[in-house]
RNA sequence: GGGCCGCUAGCUCAUCUGGUAGAGCAGGGGACUUUUAAUCCCAAGGUGCCGGGUUCGAGCCCCGGGCGGCCUACCA
């Protein structure tokens, strides 16, 4: 308020804060207009309206749990002149009785107060807060306050996570982490982010997925393993893309794709339940039920519904080319019957699914991780569950034979040379841990932000992260590096 | 990456076919003893994203750049 340097009166180090927001409220759920209990107590936050009536003034407090009015009057408060005189935004401390005005509108009245900061930059506007998304993501800090909407999503993300881990948990699951620094990018098809190890003088990448580690751990006896962890693409972005998201991965031993259909359905249907109270949510004004058990269909089957054409890794190459052509697929030289397959499939149905569904059975050549199916030739025992169009996860029976996994790192390879910089390389040790023998195991992946998305009915992956990827505020003003 | 759209006061928004920028809120000053986005009065607040061009004159038209949004493409 004077000089920055020496604030007066001075911040206090400590302040100690008897209730919430809500904890008055709860305590109080029906005072009657017009009185006053004996009941004092100190609460905290930021002053987020406040109403000047000359020898009376009305504020009104937020904290993380929520509003409460408070009642100054120039008779009962400590320093009214400075009360007044507060700024939006301004960080306070209120000691005082609980109290209703005549209005009956539940308050505490400010028989003390303290400054715990100052807001020296002026708030949004108390009615439209933020409107512009740049702002909102960068000023994060600022959003937080002003829209309810974004504390909503992210209480709820904190929710989410939480009972994923008990549910988990209550499985005998155990978490782990695994490295972020990976020498060699594995267990998924992405393009990773790389960066420089100085003392080892060597090339790392960031993880695109912990797969490749947590199946590690289940051949170092690990049976029941998963974690929720950070992963890195260097891909686009979009509303449903962040470069850094948040998967849970989980590898289940003696366990295959069918059972893990059904833990995973159960997962999140009682995730829902603990979350939002119901199995049932309204998601771009439809509705999404994930009451277990979710359908069930072959790719093939959902191609045959959705496109209208019969496909098979047996339909000849001819057909699946002209297939593609019709749907507007681009065709590569390099593409087998199982990556035609699938890009019809991603061309035609996957939007087209509303689910929650899981879609079973991809082909071989796009799942190079997945164990062959145990009918199906060419096939897989994978599943995707897609809800609202898009995946939300997938999972699979994990191939556990080194020399077949050998040679799927090897069809990668050459598909890498042939120009596809999303394929998996060779990962001789995760080849040797295959060696000392991994037991028949399920694994699954879960996009955590967007399983936040459908939970909290936000459409922009953006509003689930709270400081989503951007682009750099003030762009490097050296005329040198300004090529490209 | 491609297409379309946007950028005006701290925030939310106006400014007709080009004529030299205006309101609410916030911030400052004042009035007010029960308000709920309080109300009322006063004053202040602008590199119109940046850089060029056309024009007597550009926030508005043209070109280039920056940042963002949506759609699209790859992916979770």
């Amino acid at each position: 308020m004077t000089d920055p340097n020496t604030e007066y009166p001075p911040v206090p180090y400590r302040f100690d804060v008897t209730h919430t927001a809500a904890a008055v409220a709860a305590e109080h759920p029906d005072l009657e207009p017009g009185t006053e209990t004996d009941q004092t107590v100190t609460v905290a936050g930021r002053m987020m309206l406040r109403r000047d009536q000359g020898k009376i003034a009305f504020g009104t407090l937020q904290d993380s749990s929520g509003r409460i009015q408070l009642f100054a009057t120039s008779k009962l408060t400590e320093e009214f002149e400075g009360f007044t005189s507060l700024s939006i935004g301004d960080w306070i401390a209120v000691t005082g009785i609980v109290m209703a005005t005549r209005r009956g509108e539940l308050s505490v009245r400010v028989d003390q107060f303290t400054v715990l900061a100052n807001a020296r930059r002026p708030f949004p506007d108390k009615w439209h807060g933020i409107s512009d998304p740049d702002v909102r993501y960068r000023q994060r800090y600022v959003d937080l306050w002003v829209s309810d909407d974004a504390r909503d999503a992210f209480q709820k993300r904190s929710e989410i996570v939480a009972a994923i881990r008990s549910r988990l948990s209550d499985q005998q699951f155990v978490e782990v982490e695994t490295p972020m620094l990976h020498p060699i990018p594995g267990g998924a098809t992405a393009r990773p982010f790389t960066t420089h190890h100085n003392a080892l003088d060597t090339e790392l990448y960031l993880r695109i997925a912990p797969e490749l580690y947590l199946k590690r751990l289940v051949v170092g006896g690990m049976e029941r393993v998963f974690e929720i962890g950070r992963v890195f693409r260097n891909e686009g972005m979009s509303t449903r893309h962040n470069p850094e998201f948040t998967m849970l991965e989980l590898y289940w031993a003696y366990a295959d794709y069918a059972q893990m259909m059904e833990l995973v359905e159960k997962l999140i249907e009682g995730v829902a339940l603990d979350v939002t109270g119901s199995t049932k949510i309204q998601y771009d004004e439809r509705e999404i039920d994930f009451a277990a058990p979710w359908r069930r269909a072959t790719m093939d089957e959902l191609i045959m519904e959705h496109a209208g054409v019969e496909v098979s890794l047996d339909t000849p190459r001819e057909e699946l080319v002209a297939l593609c052509e019709r749907f507007g697929v681009e065709v590569r030289d390099s593409y087998g019957p199982g990556k035609l397959i699938l890009e019809i499939y991603e061309k035609t149905t996957e939007a087209q699914l509303w689910g929650p569904i899981y879609v079973t059975d991809y082909p071989q050549e796009v799942s190079p991780l997945s164990r062959a199916h145990r009918d199906k030739p060419g096939y897989t025992e994978r599943f995707e569950g897609i809800v609202a169009g898009r995946e939300l996860l997938n999972a699979f029976s994990e191939l556990l034979d080194p020399a077949e996994q050998l040679a799927r790192f090897e069809d990668q390879e050459a598909e890498k040379a042939a120009g596809d910089e999303e394929a998996m390389v060779v990962d001789s040790d995760y080849l040797r841990a295959l060696d000392y023998g991994l037991p028949p195991t399920a694994g699954l992946g879960v996009g955590i932000d967007r399983l936040v998305m459908l939970l909290t009915g936000t459409t922009t992956i953006r509003d689930v992260i709270l400081f989503p990827t951007l682009r750099a505020e003030s762009p490097t003003l050296d005329p040198s590096a300004a090529d490209e």
